[in-house]
DNA sequence: GCGGTTTCGCTACGATTAGTATCGATACCG
DNA sequence: CGGTATCGATACTAATCGTAGCGAAACCGC
């Protein structure tokens, strides 16, 4: 059963949407890997070792950071078109957020040869929306994870080369394409 | 009038070939992070010193290299299904090449803030390809970048999550994906 | 109020890395 | 052989990640 009685000793300062909003804006301004975090910290108020005895390394406090930022998808299941296009706008409104694109970035260079944050990653991040779009959009997990990967990937690759998130126009172009993708 | 008489002094050794063969082989093994200049030099035989010599950053280096590693597409110009085929086939090769898709990642997040290598990036590793694409598909600018945005964010976005390259059934999704937008 | 327990802030530290400075040795040209 | 530019090697600075240790603080039950 679980004990839901608080367990004793001092509790813990609830300050991890705190974190959450400094290691975006510190992200931001000072790239992912000047974002240290020493910075980090300080920016919130509190002390480095607080934050690594809540997340095991940068990555993982990027990636639950990335997963904070990363909201519900908003999908009513009934006409795919307009889903595809509600899920595409969603992906482009969150990783246009300032110091999210740069975060994802830094989190994949980190994941190369670190395959606890590689499965921290698909995990808590790609996992449920893979499970959301498969249950709204009726289709197979290999066709929802390549969406993924095109809508995700595009808009990162944007930001990525330009430093700028993608214009209406290429929106459009992209909502539509997807959508005859999947018609 | 260009003098094509060698400058005074030692030459260079012509090294640059085993710098790009190094610089992928070590990414490939041990991750951005982890692939020091020092370790690409000792890989190469050369000294970190003439490295810096060379490139003024790591991330000049890495992009040089990706420079290298992709190379020319083969376009015909004639068959625009064809050549939006070969294209994509192309970059699947090129992203799958050890090492690539780490190294692009990791010069990602290290233009965050560094302008610098951002414009090396867009005009040496991009521009060459807007121009050939533009030229031989008949498109806008525009209309080029957004489909080096979803073709290469594609293969990258799948790299980053999983760390295997994209399948065949996705590849040819992807093909006909863009032939039927770019028709 | 008081002991027990856990988290917090703080300081210090080891290991690793990017990039620079310096200097003697080396390779090529005329 | 002299002139010139590169190379190799070493040493160095400045950051940064992540950890260890310790006293102070916060909350609970009594």
């Amino acid at each position: 059963m679980a004990s839901s009685t608080r367990p004793p000793g001092r509790p813990r300062s609830s300050v991890d949407a705190e974190v959450f909003a400094a290691t975006l804006r510190t992200i931001d301004e000072l790239g992912y890997t000047r974002a240290t975090v020493d910075r980090i910290a300080a920016a919130t108020g509190i002390a480095k070792t607080t934050i690594y005895r809540r997340w095991p390394s940068k990555g993982a406090l990027v990636t639950a950071t990335l997963v904070d930022s990363f909201g519900p998808l908003p999908l009513t299941g009934k006409d795919r078109d307009a889903d595809v296009a509600a899920a595409i706008r969603y992906g482009v409104r969150a990783v246009a957020e300032p110091g999210v694109a740069a975060a994802f970035a830094g989190v994949f260079t980190d994941a190369i040869g670190d395959p606890a944050l590689r499965e921290i990653l698909a995990t808590q991040l790609q996992d449920p929306y893979r499970k959301v779009l498969m249950e709204a959009l009726g289709l197979s997990e290999q066709r929802v994870l390549f969406v993924i990967d095109v809508v995700i990937g595009t808009l990162l690759h944007r930001m990525g080369m330009t430093g700028e998130p993608m214009v209406e126009a290429d929106v459009q172009d992209l909502i539509r394409m997807l959508q005859r993708e999947l018609r």
